[in-house]
DNA sequence: GCCTCATTACTCGGATACCGAGTGTCCGAGTCGCTCCGG
DNA sequence: CCGGAGCGACTCGGACACTCGGTATCCGAGTAATGAGGC
């Protein structure tokens, strides 16, 4: 089970974008996080069509959270990067084999695929319950409340 | 993130061996499943590294559980078959860029990478708590307590 | 002085190669059961 | 009749191709700021 490597950048990039209001062109985001410029637009591409950012082009254009950093859940980021669909895929192999179980016995999953599902429901409540903002705090708080006010003062001036 | 499609057949196959004593061959699995036979056998080498199921060379040999199925959590089979690597790896990013971190203030690991790890932590806590004993009584109940019984039935007949 | 418009530079967005892990398969090494033979 | 050795068939185990999603990149479409020109 492995996650795209874009969701840690996907991640890093919104907790920055939630320490300015002006766009931030995807080519900023990838020069401060060190990531590769283009691939790092095709996660904001991504965050962009779940409607998590808004795009502007044009001049001064980037990227910009459309909601409060407070509102944004990292589950939501990752799903929005990863995709929604759960990790463990019920091909129904209980359908196959010389002891198959017709179509119309399954009302429900299986016993084990409902298993996997709560434990990805476990999963996916608790980075449900985890935002943005949460995040944030919690970068600033290891570093002694000087890496936020340090980011906000590259990305005004450089 | 996506999980291989070999669990589901661990899964499947530690139910079924946990219905008898005797071992059972990776073909015989593979009938009974109806999935590739090559390939399971490739899965069930993973469960026979891990410690969960023995195997057996010769001419009756096979597969068997090597604890009661009340022992063995889904967790443990998921993770044989799977890797135990975490789904989330942090790439620390924070020490990349024109703001990057030096190594030695990387104490512990940052904010976004415990926050994951924690969910990560609540998936794997809640399938460690599942045994394949459960997995086999919720099939079993399903099935209006037939399954089981037609299971050993077939593997002891056909 | 102010409005309008063409220019320009900058941005995003999707379409395009490349690569590694997962998927699927095969054949060889090893082992156990069976049979035959000798005592 | 019993024990042991040889044989055969069956099993696992690791080594070998193939495919697909993830990784990384580029260039074109679109847009907003900007400056010049006209009223």
């Amino acid at each position: 089970m492995k996650m795209s490597s874009g969701v840690e950048w996907a991640l890093h990039s919104c907790v920055t974008l939630s320490q300015v209001r002006e766009p931030l062109p995807a080519a900023r985001l990838a020069e401060l996080h060190g990531t590769p410029p283009a691939y790092l637009a095709k996660q904001l591409q991504a965050l962009s069509r779940a409607g998590i950012v808004s795009s502007t082009a044009g001049s001064v254009g980037g990227y910009t959270l459309t909601r409060p950093a407070s509102e944004i859940t990292a589950l939501s980021v990752v799903q929005a990067v990863d995709g929604d669909a759960p990790a463990y895929r019920c091909t129904e192999i209980r359908q196959r084999g010389p002891l198959g179980v017709a179509l119309e016995s399954c009302a429900r999953p299986c016993a084990i695929a409902r298993a996997m599902a709560a434990a990805q429901e476990a999963w996916s409540g608790f980075l449900a319950q985890i935002t943005i903002a949460d995040l944030a705090a919690g970068i600033d708080a290891d570093s002694g409340g000087t890496a936020m006010a340090d980011v906000r003062r590259w990305l005004t001036t450089a």
